[in-house]
Parts: structure tokens; C-alpha cells; sequence
DNA sequence: ATACAGTCCACATAGTTGGTAGGCTATCGC
DNA sequence: GCGATAGCCTACCAACTATGTGGACTGTAT
């Protein structure tokens, strides 16, 4: 499952993909329309801005706002951000891969089925993207 | 990602599919073979009796054993009764369902997108059996 | 200069995860 | 019946994660 965190996170970009270009919005704004959290939305936001995903300005007329077109922003790319990993296994993760102690992967049934898991849920993931979210 | 009660659990399970119909097996050896801690594999263990996918004998000869096929269990059942929810979202979970606060599901970009992240999950989970997690 | 608005750090608190301890209960073989 | 065996049950615990909150600091526009 997705953490609190992370539908915050889609909820705060999904509001900011629907203004992209428009100059920036306040934290305060975003978090009184979409009720998320005053606070832990600044965390949120000042993470996705680390990451490169949004700007921000600060004083007066100041806010946050898309750095780069949603349509170039990849669903799976916040979810690994905020969420974590998106395979059900360390073993079978691209991006946060462990090797599986006491558990040969080259005759792991649960392995190869869990990448097929990852594989159908990157095929939706890896192709939609913030601007897909708006509707 | 699956906790490491489910990675357990799958674990001791493909260690009882592979004994099916051969008499009970007892916790100590499934622990010691799949290298898994003693009395977490009990609990691990009773919880799956508790659901009937499992069955016990005490005393001299006891342990346990897989109470039906292992070809008629299927991983996603197992899944849902220790790892919890597949979904990524409550609001488009079929056995946790919960309803979506201050996002209405007729109109949410990322609740259509979490449905068929969903669906191709389960067209696999609910496809394969422990039977599957043997090679 | 001042108000504004994001940044940073530290803390709080609840719940989950992963694991352990120890006694209780049912069953088997003699 | 009795002792050994082996699962059952209750309780507990440490560490971590999730979900926040408070307050001071920094940069910017006017």
C-alpha cells in the first residue's frame, strides 16, 4: 500500500500539474484545498523539490511550483521517491535491489513469479505520468 | 514490498507443498531448513491453521502439513492473510476496501491508475498456486 | 525595513515489525 | 497412568516507521 505520504504527494502534484506554468502556488494553498497537513505537506514538497521534480520561489509571490513539464514526470519516479521500492521482493527490485539470503534466485518460484508482478506493475507505472492524473 | 513474516511464510509453505500428503513435518525442521527464527515460524505457522490452509497433529509425530492441494491454494490468498491488502490504494482494494476522504472516486486520475496496477497483479497472483512456487 | 514564504532542525507519538520467553495442552508409546 | 513430545497460547519487548508538530532561520519582494 501507498503511505498517507505519498497520496499527499500525488494529491499536492496533481493540484500543481492543473496550474503548471501559472506561476507559483503557496504550500498553504495546496494544503487547505487538497486537507493535507500544513506542515508535513512542507516536508513533502521540500522533498520532490530535492529531488528535482518541483521549484520554489520564496517572499512575497513566492510558492511552488512544476520544474519540468507533468507530462515528463513518470508515475513510478514519485512513487520510488516517497514510497519506496515498487517490486514486492528486494530481490526482484530494480532501483532498491538486496540480494535473497538462503534463497537461490536462479530456482525461486516466488522470485520469478514476483517479477512478473513488477514487470505488469512498471508496464502501467513506468508509461503514465503526472499529467495522466489530472483528469 | 512483502515483510519478512510473508517471505516466511511462503518459504515454509513451499517446504510443506513440496511434503504434501507425506505426514506431518515438524516446526523445528522447517525453521532449521529455511533457516527461518524458531518462534516466529509458530505463530507464522498457527496463524495459516487458523485460516485452514494449514493442519497440525501434537504430540510424537506431529508438526504440520498443508490441509488441502497444494494446487488449490492461491498466492494471492496467502498474501492478503499475512501481508495484508494487494492494492496500492484502500479505495481500490476488493478485500480491505476503504473509501477515499476528500477525493470522489468518479473523478480521481491516480484511484483508475491504481486499478489496473490492481488488476494486472491480480491476473498473476490469483492465477498462480503454491503448487507454482515449487521447481 | 518589514512582511512574506519557504527552509531547516528537532521532537513527539502511535503503530507496526520482527522476535523472544515461558507455561499450557493434547497425544503417543510403553 | 506416565513421561516425552510437539504444538498452542499469552505476554512481552526493542527497533523502526509513519505521521505529524513547533519554532527559529533565511532569502526575497516591495
Amino acid at each position: 500500500m501507498l503511505s498517507k505520504k505519498s497520496q499527499y504527494a500525488f494529491k499536492a502534484l496533481t493540484y500543481l500539474s492543473e496550474r503548471f506554468d501559472k506561476g507559483p502556488v503557496l504550500i498553504s494553498e495546496i494544503a487547505k484545498k487538497k486537507k493535507i497537513p500544513l506542515k508535513f505537506l512542507e516536508n513533502i514538497l521540500l522533498e520532490l523539490k530535492r529531488a528535482d521534480i518541483l521549484d520554489s520561489k520564496k517572499g512575497k509571490g513566492g510558492g511552488y511550483f512544476l520544474k519540468v513539464n507533468p507530462a515528463k514526470v513518470k508515475v513510478a519516479t514519485i512513487v520510488r521517491l516517497i514510497n519506496g521500492p515498487i517490486a514486492m521482493l528486494p530481490c526482484v527490485s530494480l532501483y532498491f535491489y538486496e540480494r535473497c539470503k538462503n534463497c537461490n534466485e536462479t530456482s525461486c518460484g516466488l522470485h520469478d513469479m514476483m517479477i512478473e508482478v513488477r514487470d505488469a506493475t512498471l508496464n502501467i507505472l513506468d508509461n503514465r505520468t503526472l499529467k495522466d492524473l489530472v483528469v
